[in-house]
Formats: C-alpha cells, sequence, structure tokens
RNA sequence: GCCGCGGUGGCGAAAUGGCAUACGCAUUCGACUCAAAAUCGAACGGGAAACCAUGAGGGUUCGACUCCCUCCCGCGGCACCA
C-alpha cells in the first residue's frame, strides 16, 4: 500500500525549515564538518537529474556526520555570471539579471523539493553586488601581490563568443562552450599568474584526499618536465654585403646574438642539426637575412592565420623555412642553420627548439622531409634490442659521436652535459611547466567588471577600495562586438583618474567567471559580512572544505583556480591553510534511458520535477544512489525506480504494522544479530560512497524482517536512523509515529555490537579438488581440526574422495574447507 | 600516439585471492479478484546430466571476476610541451 509521499515531503520541509534544523552556527567547542556540492549554474532547464545525485550523496554524509556529534555546515548558492544568460539576453532581448534570477528561483524551487539539508540562510549569489564587490577585491589583492597583470601574449580567441579563453577552456582546439574553433590571437589582457604556484600545485597534490584520476589529470595538466635550458650563439652581419666563401667574413662586421632552447634532452646535444624558432618568436625578424625575407614574412603570416587546432594537430606534416642563418653548437662549434616552424609554440619554453632527428620522432619527420643529416648520439646498451633504421630511437643507450662524454649513460651524460655547459656559461638546469598563466579578460558583459582604471598622466590605477564595487551597469547594448560592452556605456567607462583626477578610461573587460567561483566557498562561513571577503574567525572555523563533491569536468578549471587563490591568500597570512579542498568526490553522469548523454534534441532527457511528483523526493534520492557506482556513469531506468519505492512502502507498512500491534512480541535474535550487520555495513558502506550497497543491506534487513517477524521499538529506531540521511521525510515521519517529537537529526547515528553482530553458525563450503561437494553449518568458533574431520566425514566427500589419495586439506576459517587430492 | 578506468545474467549491478551472479528491474507461474491494476508467494546464467560460464588466450595458486603477461573491445583525459 503506497505512501502519501507529496503530503510527507511538504509537511516535514517545512517542519525542518520552520525550526531552523540545518542552520549552521559557529561553536568553537565542537567539531566541524563542512560538506559542499559544487554550485550549479543557473541555466533556464532547470535541475538535471545528474544534480541531486551529487547533491544527495553530499546530504548523506552531512547527516550522518550530524548525527555522529559534528557541527555541519552544509550551505548552497548559485554561480551565476556567464555566457549563456548573456546570449539568451541577446536572442530574446530580456536582460541577464532577469533570467538569472528568474532561474535561481525556479532551482531554489527545485533545490528544496528534495529535503536536501542546506542552510539557505547562507545562499551567494555570485553575480549580487555584495558578493562581487569581494571578487574584485580579491581581483586588487592579487594585483598587489603582483599575481594580477597585464600584458601582451597570443591568446585563444573565439570569433563565435567574441571572447579571448582560457587555457582551460578551449578542448581539442575548440571553444568549450559553443565548439568554434578557436583562434591565436596577439593581445594585451589580464593574466593571474597561476604558474608562480605551478610546483606547490604539483607537490601538494599528493596530500588531498581525492579521486586518483583527478590528481593524475591536474598533475598532466601542470605537466612538470626537467631539462636544460642552451644558449646557441651566432654572428649577425650587418654588413648588407653577403660574404665571400674565401674567410673575408671575419672582416665584415657583425653583432653576437644568442638563442636559448630548451630541451628535455641534453644528452643528445651533440646531435643537433638546426635550431627552429616559432614563427612569433621576436628574433626572426631580427635575424632573416634579406634574401630570405620574403618567404619568411609569408610563412609568418600563414601562420598567424592557422587555429590552434591547425597548429598543432600531430598527424600534420611538419613545416618550415630556413632564416638564412646559422648558430654555433655550444660544444661542438659546429654551424647550426636557423629556421622557423609553426609547429614550435611561441609561449612554451623558450619559443626555440633545437632540432635532432635520430633521437626525436618530429625532428626526425623534419629531417627526411628538409633533407637533413641525421646524426646518431646515442645506440641501444649492449644486450637491448638494435636501434630502428628507419625511426628516431628515443630509448635510454650509450653516447657516441659526442666527444669526452662518449661511452656514458644518457641518463648520466645528462648531467655532464649540462654541468659542462653550465661552466661555460652556455646552458643551466630547467624546469618547465606545461600550464600557463590563467587569463581572466572577457570581452563580454555579464561578469564582474575588472577593478581597473586608466590614466594618461598615472598608468593602470587600481580602483581605490573604498570604491568598490564596481557596479556592472543595467543599460548596456550587450551585443558582442569583439570589444567589451562596457566600451558602449559611456556612464561606465568615462571615469576621473583617482590618483590625479583627471579624465580616465576604465577597464571594459570583464572577469572570467571561474574567477567568482574560486573563493565562494570562502565566502560561506560568513556570507554576510558587509566590511571583509570573509571573516577570518568564521573561516579559520568552518574551513577548509572537508568534502566536496561534483562533476569531474572541472578537474583543471575550477580545481586547479581555487587551489591557487587559496595558495595566495595562505601565502599573505590571510589563511591558515593552503589547500581548500580537503576531500574531493566525482558522481558519475546520468545517462539516458538509451545509454547516451541526455539531450533536448534526442528527447531522452528526464526531469527531476517529474519523478518528484510521481514517486517521491525520498525515492528520488535512494533510487539515484541505488543505481550503481557512485563515480560512473549510469543510464537511467524508468521501470527500475519502481523497485526502490516499493522497498520505501513495504517499510512504511511494516513499521505501522509494528505501531499497530504496540511492537507486541519481542525482536528475534536472529534479526538483532542482522541489524548490528547492517549498521555495521551501511556505516563503513557510506564512508567510502558504496551507497548502492549501504541500500541493498537495508533491503535485505526489510526482507529478513518480513521473513522472521517481530521488532521492537529499539530495533525500529535503528533501522530508521540508518535510512534517514537516504530518504529523510519518510524516516523523520516514521520516526514520529513510532512516539518521538524531537527530530530524527537531533538523535545519534545508531552503533553496532560487535558481539550482537557476531554469527553463532556459519556455513563451510567443502570442496574436493576444488569443486564444491557439500556445506556444513558449524559454530563460528570451531576449531580448524573439528571442522576438517567433519566435512571429511560428509558422505558425498567421501564418495568424492573414492580412489583418491588425500594430498593436503585447506581449511579456510569461516569459509571453507577443500581437500586436495592427488 | 601516450596516460587512466572499465568489460560479470535479458537489464542496472554485487563479490578482504575462498559458495560467482547479493540487491533491484524485467520475465514466467501461482494466490487474491467477476476481471485488471496493486499487493503477496515461487521460479529465474547455460545444460537432460556430468559439467560449463565473469571480453579472448596464457601464467601464478590447493583455489583467480580479483594477482601477473599478451591481445581485443568500450569509455575518459592529454596530445607537435621539444
Amino acid at each position: 500500500m503506497p505512501y502519501d509521499h507529496k503530503n510527507i515531503e511538504q509537511k516535514w520541509q517545512k517542519a525542518w525549515e520552520e525550526a531552523g534544523l540545518f542552520r549552521a552556527e559557529m561553536d568553537p567547542t565542537r567539531k566541524k564538518f563542512y560538506a559542499l556540492d559544487m554550485f550549479p549554474y543557473p541555466s533556464g532547464d532547470g535541475l538535471h537529474v545528474g544534480h541531486p545525485e551529487s547533491y544527495t550523496a553530499t546530504d548523506i554524509l552531512a547527516h550522518k556526520r550530524r548525527m555522529e556529534g559534528f557541527n555541519v555546515m552544509r550551505p548552497v548558492g548559485f554561480d551565476a555570471f556567464g555566457l549563456p544568460a548573456e546570449n539568451y539576453a541577446i536572442k530574446k532581448g530580456i536582460h541577464p539579471r532577469e533570467t538569472t534570477y528568474h532561474n535561481i528561483e525556479n532551482f531554489r524551487r527545485q533545490m528544496r523539493s528534495f529535503g536536501f539539508c542546506y542552510d539557505w540562510s547562507r545562499e551567494v549569489i555570485t553575480c549580487d553586488p555584495a558578493y562581487y564587490r569581494w571578487t574584485q577585491w580579491l581581483f586588487l589583492f592579487l594585483y598587489k601581490r603582483g599575481l594580477a597583470f597585464r600584458r601582451t601574449a597570443p591568446v585563444n580567441w573565439c570569433d563565435s563568443c567574441q571572447t579571448v579563453l582560457a587555457n582551460e577552456q578551449v578542448e581539442d582546439g575548440k571553444c568549450e562552450r559553443c565548439k568554434n574553433m578557436v583562434r591565436q590571437k596577439e593581445l594585451k589582457q589580464w593574466f593571474f599568474g597561476v604558474t608562480q604556484f605551478a610546483d606547490r600545485l604539483l607537490a601538494d597534490l599528493d596530500g588531498l584526499d581525492w579521486p586518483e584520476k583527478i590528481k593524475t589529470m591536474q598533475r598532466h595538466w601542470i605537466g612538470r618536465s626537467e631539462g636544460a635550458e642552451i644558449a646557441f650563439r651566432g654572428q649577425q652581419l650587418t654588413d648588407t654585403e653577403t660574404p665571400a666563401d674565401d674567410g673575408l667574413a671575419t672582416e665584415v662586421s657583425s653583432r653576437e646574438f644568442e638563442i636559448a632552447v630548451f630541451t628535455t634532452r641534453p644528452d643528445t646535444l651533440f646531435g643537433v642539426q638546426w635550431v627552429v624558432l616559432a614563427p612569433e618568436h621576436p628574433l626572426v625578424m631580427e635575424l632573416v637575412t634579406p634574401d630570405r625575407r620574403k618567404e619568411v614574412v609569408a610563412y609568418v603570416e600563414a601562420a598567424r592565420h592557422k587555429s590552434e587546432l591547425e597548429r598543432t594537430g600531430t598527424e600534420l606534416e611538419k613545416t618550415g623555412v630556413s632564416l638564412g642563418v646559422c648558430v654555433k653548437n655550444p660544444l661542438t662549434g659546429e654551424d647550426v642553420p636557423i629556421w622557423i616552424a609553426d609547429y614550435v609554440l611561441a609561449n612554451y619554453g623558450t619559443g626555440a627548439v633545437m632540432g635532432v632527428p635520430a633521437h626525436d620522432e618530429r625532428d626526425y619527420a623534419f629531417a627526411k622531409k628538409y633533407g637533413f643529416p641525421i646524426k646518431t648520439a646515442i645506440v641501444p646498451p649492449v644486450g637491448a634490442l638494435a636501434a630502428p633504421v628507419d625511426a628516431a630511437y628515443t630509448e635510454s643507450g650509450i653516447l657516441m659521436n659526442s666527444g669526452e662524454f662518449n661511452g656514458l649513460m644518457n641518463e648520466d651524460a645528462m648531467v655532464k652535459i649540462t654541468d659542462a655547459l653550465e661552466a661555460k656559461n652556455r646552458g643551466r638546469r630547467q624546469v618547465q611547466y606545461h600550464l600557463r598563466d590563467w587569463l581572466i579578460s572577457r570581452q563580454r558583459y555579464w561578469g564582474a567588471p575588472i577593478p581597473i582604471i586608466y590614466c594618461e598622466h598615472c598608468g593602470e590605477v587600481p580602483v581605490p577600495e573604498e570604491d568598490l564595487p564596481v557596479l556592472l551597469p543595467d543599460d548596456v547594448d550587450f551585443r558582442p562586438t569583439g570589444e567589451s560592452p562596457l566600451v558602449r556605456s559611456e556612464s561606465f567607462h568615462k571615469v576621473e583618474c583617482p590618483r590625479c583626477h583627471e579624465p580616465a578610461r576604465r577597464e571594459s573587460d570583464t572577469m572570467d567567471t571561474f574567477v567568482d567561483s574560486s573563493w565562494y566557498f570562502l565566502r560561506y562561513a560568513s556570507p554576510h559580512q558587509g566590511d571583509r571577503a570573509f571573516d577570518s574567525h568564521a573561516v579559520n572555523y568552518w574551513c577548509p572544505v572537508d568534502l566536496y563533491v561534483g562533476g569531474a569536468e572541472h578537474a583543471v578549471l575550477h580545481l586547479l583556480y581555487a587551489r591557487f587563490f587559496t595558495k595566495a591568500l595562505f601565502d599573505a597570512g590571510m589563511l591558515p591553510f593552503d589547500e581548500p579542498f580537503l576531500k574531493l568526490r566525482n558522481q558519475g553522469l546520468i545517462l539516458g534511458e538509451n545509454g547516451v548523454k541526455m539531450s533536448k534534441s534526442l528527447g531522452n532527457v528526464v526531469n527531476p520535477d517529474d519523478v518528484v511528483e510521481r514517486h517521491g523526493a525520498d525515492t528520488m534520492r535512494l533510487y539515484e544512489m541505488f543505481m550503481g557506482e557512485f563515480s560512473d556513469a549510469k543510464p537511467w531506468d524508468t521501470k527500475g525506480i519502481i523497485g526502490v519505492r516499493r522497498f520505501l512502502d513495504r517499510l512504511w507498512a511494516q513499521v505501522h504494522d509494528r505501531v499497530h500491534a504496540n511492537f507486541d512480541g519481542e525482536t528475534p535474535e536472529e534479526l538483532t544479530s542482522h541489524l548490528h550487520r547492517t549498521i555495521r555495513k551501511v556505516s563503513s558502506d557510506i564512508e567510502e560512497f558504496k551507497f548502492n550497497t549501504a541500500i541493498a543491506a537495508m533491503m535485505i534487513l526489510l526482507n529478513e524482517w518480513q521473513r522472521l517477524g517481530g521488532g521492537d521499538r529499539v530495533f525500529v529506531e535503528a533501522f530508521l536512523r540508518l535510512l534517514a540521511p537516504f530518504a529523510p521525510h519518510l524516516a523523520e515521519d516514521l520516526w514520529q509515529t513510532v512516539g518521538n517529537s524531537r527530530s530524527i537529526f537531533l538523535t545519534e547515528w545508531p552503533a553496532y555490537d560487535e558481539a550482537l553482530a557476531a554469527v553463532k553458525n556459519v556455513e563451510i563450503v567443502v570442496q574436493v579438488g576444488g569443486k564444491v561437494r557439500d556445506r556444513l553449518t558449524v559454530p563460528t568458533e570451531i576449531g580448524e581440526e573439528d571442522v576438517k574431520a567433519q566435512a571429511l566425514a560428509l558422505e558425498k566427500v567421501q564418495q568424492a574422495l573414492v580412489g583418491k589419495e588425500i594430498a593436503q586439506v585447506i581449511v579456510v576459517k569461516g569459509r571453507l574447507v577443500n581437500v586436495v587430492v592427488k
């Protein structure tokens, strides 16, 4: 008989809210637990069924910790700035603020309908001036510490979004948001100096309780490589006349120049056949000889117009042109020609590399194409496979053709060659990171304005803190044109210089929305603080976040940026910790019934509202936790929901039966024992995020209860407390039905008694030659010899042993007896 | 190409090296009902059985879904980073 989910869910949501049951108050005498969901972007589509999957998991942990006596803070808010609202505004002419707040209202309604134990009084909304005032303040904080700066660099430009993008927002050479091809553009933009933290961002990952997958992704993204920076010097002729072959060159006046290359293989230095510069390298135009100039200019121009993908696809044939100039190999003194090629990236390393065709696959291909000689510097060690004839040899080996370094193992030679270079002042050990500084400027409207003013006399002037927030003006034509829409708001744009009071111009770009989300978890500690970004006492008490749950798609975006902010604040003495999220868990994607990602165009989207309406929030929560491994992608199954709903209905009926019977009769001993085992299992499964097996264990307990009958108040109450984090409304309602007036969430998490949980008798499997022949029920504490004797005495075992000789008998306590035969 | 994760009934899935397929869905049969739904009960990997089955093949072990090697397939990440 189904229970009335609508009625009880509304009833308890209202009661909890009115009682302020989940409101968090600082209490230094109690241990805190900060449980956090990645706050949602309030899209017009409303919640996806994936949202409650992650929120339910956090909710379960939060409830359990509260019942274990922790002071729990579980805040909620909205990541409300961003492109979708702005694009919608452009299409429909509705202001982004209007759609955003409208969507937030809908999100709030939906999130409340699930009965999550959020402390709504701490809500933050990133597009609220009371919030972004402090985002701007943090920009100024970074600016003062030299961690926010403006510089000209090749940046990613999306023609469709009409804005620049951070490196992390480019996927496969395409804009993460609109899938448009991204182009490289040379622009002056604002950056945050994330690379200054590269070593710490890498090293501190080790201490975090995060999924290995995410840690690995961050490690790859930071991309540390060790090697050497090597200086190749050359003479540039200032005389326009080409020197003759007869040695007159020495008499022509010349200037010395130097090209620094970064390499991870200094041991291959004797195999260098050329040096390549990126087309954007500043020396290109300086060095090119007049006769090569035309060709080089054309090549540089062509490279500039290529997209990131066109330039970096692995399959592409390498191209390049010669500058007509040489440098000398710093150790051999050999002349090495200088080329430019667009496979060399301007913004990695020094923007220049040395070409060693014998020991690098790319260089090998380049040499084949342009007819360079291939000089071997390393051969395989004795006993190893021979070096390939028609490819580069990239494994370790022994040096040859390398002067005094001949015969060394290459690992050893790396050190010795670097030392030799260093002694001649031509090189040094160097560590390079793949990580680039975070480009935060956006030429778009719906974001926090960058608090900087440009003055003709004073230059770049930060907006004084007391003038914050720099309000985002409402009356703006926000259609994108490639420059920020804020340029078109004169009242915004034209300002007075805070220093000299002359007319000045306000920065018109806004900040990447990832800046907003890089510190929101700090704001939750003191969300209404009017005079500071956060209150130290509150942050010191509540932070860092103990449990953070969200999607894996933020592995190198939000999660990296938030770590950077935390470290920068830590260094300034503003935080007592330097990692924001101690424990992280990712939920898997919930797919459509057809096993593919839900999408409107495929018509396989499940609306959580419909599920709550039809089956109830408790069923929805339980089902999403029961579907499978939390971090795995799993398909939705509309029919499957009925299974957990039946479980709740049966429990409802069973508890009501016991109440009607005044708990007449006792709890069978077997059931009590089973309960304690279930408490043990559910408790540990929750900690390990194995919610599916925790629920299965409760289903088994109910099945046993129905089979055995009985069940006193103690039994029922323990069962309900186990269920409460998963299905809070039903558990609370039955809790009161049983006769309690205080909320179930103010009671203690049930403890299990190891003695009661112990099983009296166990079934032992008896195998002969590894095959099951019979089973045996024996007391748990039975001695090894006794089991062995009993097992061997079994008739089926005897039959199986006929004509065979016993070689060995394996006894595994409480599990099996295996008679090994010859 | 490199790195990581995975492959178990019709389906979602479970199993500290020790009874493979728990729990749930679907299906079939039965009870209740005039009937249906709901509910309750039973069966449910293949095979008549011996036995055979955890992507394929080998290995280690008394014993392998689990550990090791080779390969196939799927998913995710990175990708000309020198």
